[in-house]
DNA sequence: CTTGGGACCTGGCTGC
DNA sequence: TGCAGCCAGGTCCCAA
């Protein structure tokens, strides 16, 4: 999320208002809900209302009341260029002030999706760790009646939305969770410490402009540094920051949850 | 309803 | 050296 919200960002004032003069799709795959051809169609001669960031997707807001959501997954990149070598990959957007946009994506799972009412994939989405409204006490509710464990909890964008595997591991850690840790156990004060944490860790990664630790840069292709404040994650055997016992890696649902065995002690 | 597993995808790595 | 097989992880889909 960090990451997106960084694009958002930077983007953001590069194609605000601008108008779509062209869209070329390579990968039809790429593009979700719908054939291709309709898709760069239905683009062409609207203009960029507005540039935002809902959980993990990125949400361009387009006049005549259509919507463009974009989601990266892993390995999605959207990079910008001016007019010249025009730029390969899954699909590249022309605007009316000469700027492109290519979405380029090695693993090809990111999708892009235009569609009248987002209401149907976004709704479904739990709150934005970062919206005004998600307190505390919205996350207790939340995790309520959820046997699974709380890192596969904050990684169901049903429950909660945003966090992503490292963004997880990081949040539990500086809360003193143990990431298999049922999430309807925690107590009022672990879901206080956790919610604090999912704040800072999520404020402190777009300060530093995401983390560039697979294969994310930002739409300038400048790299983020947010993996370099990263206590645990994707730190097996180097010593806790706080403790100086050796990270650990468990699997939690086929994915790799790095924790302190120390700090995040499981209490059953 | 909740939960868990497989599928998707491909560059990089492991191991024989 | 060559190559099969595994792994990474966000999300959807399906079965229990």
């Amino acid at each position: 999320m960090p990451e997106v919200e960084t694009i958002a960002q930077e983007l953001r004032p590069l194609i605000l208002g601008q108008r779509i003069d062209d869209v070329v799709v390579f990968d039809p795959t790429l593009v979700a809900g719908g054939s291709p051809e309709l898709f760069a169609a239905q683009l062409l001669g609207r203009t960029v209302a507005s540039v935002e960031r809902r959980g993990k997707y990125l949400v361009l807001g387009l006049s005549g009341s259509r919507w463009l959501l974009l989601h990266l997954r892993m390995t999605g990149r959207l990079l910008v260029s001016l007019g010249q070598s025009p730029p390969r990959g899954r699909a590249v957007f022309r605007f009316s002030n000469g700027l492109q946009v290519a979405f380029s994506d090695r693993r090809r799972l990111g999708t892009v999706r235009l569609v009248e009412d987002p209401g149907p994939i976004l709704d479904k989405l739990g709150p934005d760790p970062l919206g005004e409204d998600f307190t505390s006490d919205v996350l207790s509710r939340r995790l309520a009646g959820h046997r699974i464990p709380i890192k596969a909890a904050l990684l169901d964008q049903h429950i909660v939305s945003g966090l992503g595997n490292m963004y997880a591991d990081e949040a539990l850690f500086t809360a003193r969770i143990h990431p298999l840790e049922p999430a309807h156990s925690l107590s009022l004060q672990e879901v206080n410490r956790l919610h604090r944490a999912m704040l800072s860790v999520l404020r402190q990664a777009i300060g530093g402009r995401g983390a560039s630790i697979d294969s994310y840069v930002r739409p300038g292709g400048e790299l983020g540094s947010a993996h370099f404040s990263f206590k645990v994650a994707h730190r097996l055997g180097e010593p806790c920051s706080v403790c100086g016992t050796s990270i650990e890696r468990v699997q939690i649902r086929k994915r790799g949850a790095y924790f302190c065995p120390k700090c995040q002690s499981r209490k059953w």
